[in-house]
DNA sequence: GGTATCATCATTGTCGACAATCCACGGATC
DNA sequence: GATCCGTGGATTGTCGACAATGATGATACC
């Protein structure tokens, strides 16, 4: 390699020229997670392709991946819809959320050998400082925020690209089903409690105790939502 | 419901017309699974439409899904690639598929109050004997069937639509390297005792013996899959 | 000889238009 | 009164063509 000026070029990242159809799959999610595309409403090709101001060529490409997603579903010659979830699809998101997390937490204590851990450690005990400052301001939004960091830097912190990519898709979910709700959020002290055991436990190394709070953080969360969805239906 | 003939119609079943997008989608999966679109060639969106005998359209959108389920690798303005995995992908591969069967057989022996579990264990078994079957006939296509057919089945008897899903690419990607490297089979017996053994330790309702023996075999399956890969390219 | 520049070509990205399909609504029929 | 057609409107599915982009090879220049 020639001594060039690429050698200084360090600081410069990649161009990556995002394809026309990811913008639209970010914007569009980010619409179903925050509601203004609520479940069970269809999505029109052309109003959507006016809408964003593009053929619906790439519209219809970014509506191809969010149904892969399993975000919305397409009813053959009819339409694509935002999925509802029922209470049994919600146990089932966490089904999948629970094996995910716990095989990424499983990964971080078993690399413990690296130095990654400490740093993944770290980084989860400030998100739970994070949450417990959120819960003490009465701030359920950053409560909230906090809380989806602090799952995403323990799948993150797993090294897994797989682990991450489907994690991705299921706190999208996630996120959808709480915004429906709208935060009817319960005990924020105990969620902070639930997070930081799995930070402890992963830094105490014991795979079992892990497992235990994952699985225990995540009945309680579903628990926290199946009940909320009923009040909500109730009220 | 008035008493018409659609009571008696029970045989039939609801005519679900694919998708011209989704019968490309599979015969392009197969293809690369097969090995006859190798890993690293390009695929010439005119050249498969072509062949498909269908425009451009429906077989970008196929692509796009396959490229979603991370068989493929887009380059922006290049065009789309069979991805190739090295050592290092393989094995987060298998990280996922752990994360994934692990939580699937939890699943199922947790929820051993049901018959669901019982009718698991006899699916399991029946696939082992017939692994056993193909071992000792020498037959290690049959072999690597029978292979695939356990870990499917295991997925499905969970019953979770979302470790279903997750399972379904990373098994396909799993028969991509086996593909790749040509059916190097070590030791077909000691391959038929780990699924064995994790079919027991459901059948036990053993939790931490389920988790070892997924854990054991998805080690072993790697083990083999790497040292069969530097075999391949040394000799 | 090595490098920069340019034309060429193949490929992807995007678009507008047409065809096929399906639901909704009236009207006719028994 | 309920059911069966047929039409109208809207939506998706598909196609062919054009624009944009990036690689390739030839040519001119230092």
């Amino acid at each position: 390699m020639p001594a060039t000026a690429a050698r200084s070029a360090g600081r410069f990242t990649p161009v990556n020229k995002e394809s026309t159809a990811s913008l639209i799959t970010r914007q569009l999610r980010e619409g179903i997670m925050d509601g203004s595309l609520p479940a069970g409403s269809q999505l029109s090709e052309a109003r959507l392709s006016a809408a964003f101001g593009v053929s619906r060529g790439p519209l219809r490409e970014a509506m191809q991946r969010l149904v892969q997603e399993g975000l919305l579903r397409a009813e053959p010659n009819r339409g694509l819809f935002v999925k509802e979830l029922d209470a049994e699809e919600i146990r089932d998101l966490y089904v999948a959320r629970t094996a995910v997390e716990s095989a990424a937490a499983l990964k971080i204590v078993r690399d413990a050998a690296t130095e990654t851990t400490p740093r993944a450690v770290a980084l989860l005990r400030a998100t739970c400082t994070a949450m417990r400052r959120a819960a003490t301001a009465g701030d359920l939004s950053a409560l909230s925020d906090a809380d989806f960091d602090f799952h995403e830097e323990l799948v993150t912190a797993s090294g897994s690209a797989r682990l991450r990519r489907m994690h991705e898709t299921l706190m999208v979910e996630t996120r959808m089903c709480l915004t429906a709700l709208e935060g009817t959020y319960y005990d924020p002290e105990d969620q902070v409690d639930e997070h930081r055991r799995i930070a402890d436990a992963i830094a105490d190394g014991d795979e079992a105790a892990v497992l235990r709070a994952i699985d225990d953080h995540m009945h309680q969360a579903l628990e926290r939502l199946i009940r909320g969805g009923e009040a909500d239906t109730r009220g």
